[in-house]
DNA sequence: AACTTCGGTTCCACAATATGGAACTTCATC
DNA sequence: GATGAAGTTCCATATTGTGGAACCGAAGTT
């Protein structure tokens, strides 16, 4: 690791702390001291801090277990801080594109968006986070209704625009193509001049939990834009489950090419 | 604080950290400068450090959320840190009552210990880790029984022990009694000479997710003892639960007196 | 466009702080 | 009771972290 000057002890305070948050089972003493190489009495002093602090915790025969604060934490936040952890995806895709970009979750039959990062251009970035959607015309809908994570409420489907599918069969062949892609879109479906393309992101058992978006006006996002940003989403939301835990079907590079 | 030596960096860095990971949301710069009353410079070198760990991550605007390392630990934890939670509990449960302490959950219709902590006696402490017991004739097994967060398998009672409670209906009165008390006891139900005393941690939503219990042998757990030792466990599990997330009826104090 | 404020990072001389070898304490084993 | 392994405490030392001040860039203000 690079020694980016003065943070010695915290560098290595760190990196004792992630190791063991790391390490799926409890680290004895003696482990974390030959692997990281410190001294006894560095390494001691250090891990005690981290204990008084709550952020380690030894167990009854002195291995080290994340501790109290971090337990709370994750006990809290269960699928809150998907947010957390989908952050750099969301980021490194805005950073690609240039557009609004969203993280959503179903909540309720409709799809709530409980991350945004912001388009750099003028025109596409109002806040949407907490915003619903219905489920037939946004293409993070139409992701979820894909793959059996929500299903349709009875009774018609509301017309948004004139470019909204209210079809139940055509929306069906729909579906069936986002299956097929890896992603889905919505072309003024929900607004005129509105183009959102999503992608599903599976949690550990494999379900689709969440969608990521991108969507901008239809003056930028034409449809070789719209083919390239799906891929690009199809890639990171694999990515992004990969690290929450999917099984993974076909191997992703996190930070791959485009 | 105490005054501990040699770790000023490490317990200002801690302090930090800590407090972004219990604070719910996103702590700007200033606010931890503020609270921490650190220098400028000295904050933002600790949190950079921190930043570079994957300890803490900053989002759009600059503010810090937990980092990836977190995130990802909460992701991948769901219930296996029940056990780190509780830990605490445990001990100061086995400190007050100085018998064996023990955590379990429910696993495929029968009580499954996680977690113990030992007798300071030397008649007590034999290690039940991954034992399962019956559900009718435990304190823990009642427990989830009364709760409703599990249910009695079809077929006789397995009788254990002349005590053992074989009638249905007897075993449901018993249950009611659990209810009202908030807490179960086992006389020599189990085994002979045993006796045990339980109470339900509650998860998020409320539902009963886990139960302590304390076990002795009878010449011990008189009756008196056994009472106290009902509302003392009584005490650390709401306690448990609420840090668990559970809504709570009645207010605790954790660390309360007795 | 020039100026100011605000929020944060970088610099650097200084000394307070973390360091680590060795002594010491515990606890288990022979 | 002696020996060894695992971990903690001590303390002289200089390496390390410190924090005031300068600096930087972005967002108002005149």
């Amino acid at each position: 690791m690079k020694t980016p000057s003065g943070t010695q002890a915290i560098d290595r305070a760190a990196q004792l702390l992630v190791r063991v948050v790391e390490a799926g089972e409890p680290q004895p003493f003696t482990a974390l001291l030959a692997e990281s190489g410190l001294p006894k009495s560095t390494a001691s002093r250090l891990l005690s801090a981290l204990e008084r602090h709550g952020l380690l915790q030894r167990d009854r025969d002195g291995a080290f277990r994340p501790g109290p604060v971090l337990a709370r934490y994750a006990s809290r936040s269960g699928s809150a801080d998907l947010a957390v952890t989908a952050q750099p995806y969301l980021e490194r895709i805005g950073g690609k594109t240039g557009e609004t970009v969203n993280l959503a979750v179903l909540s309720g039959g409709a799809v709530e968006q409980i991350a945004q990062v912001d388009s750099s251009y003028l025109l596409g970035a109002t806040n949407w986070v907490g915003l619903r959607v219905p489920l037939h015309c946004s293409a993070l809908g139409k992701v979820f209704l894909a793959h059996g994570a929500a299903e349709l409420p009875g009774g018609p489907l509301e017309r948004r625009t004139a470019r909204t599918v209210t079809d139940r069969e055509q929306l069906g062949r729909e579906l069936a193509g986002i299956r097929r892609r890896g992603y889905g879109v919505a072309r003024e479906e929900l607004e005129p001049g509105l183009i959102a393309v999503a992608a599903a992101v599976r949690g550990r058992d494999g379900a689709v939990i969440a969608a990521l978006s991108v969507s901008g006006p239809s003056v930028r996002l034409t449809p070789d834009r719209v083919t390239e940003t799906g891929e690009l989403l199809a890639g990171e939301a694999a990515a992004l489950s990969e690290v929450l835990g999917a099984p993974l079907d076909r191997a992703r590079d996190p930070a791959g090419p485009l």
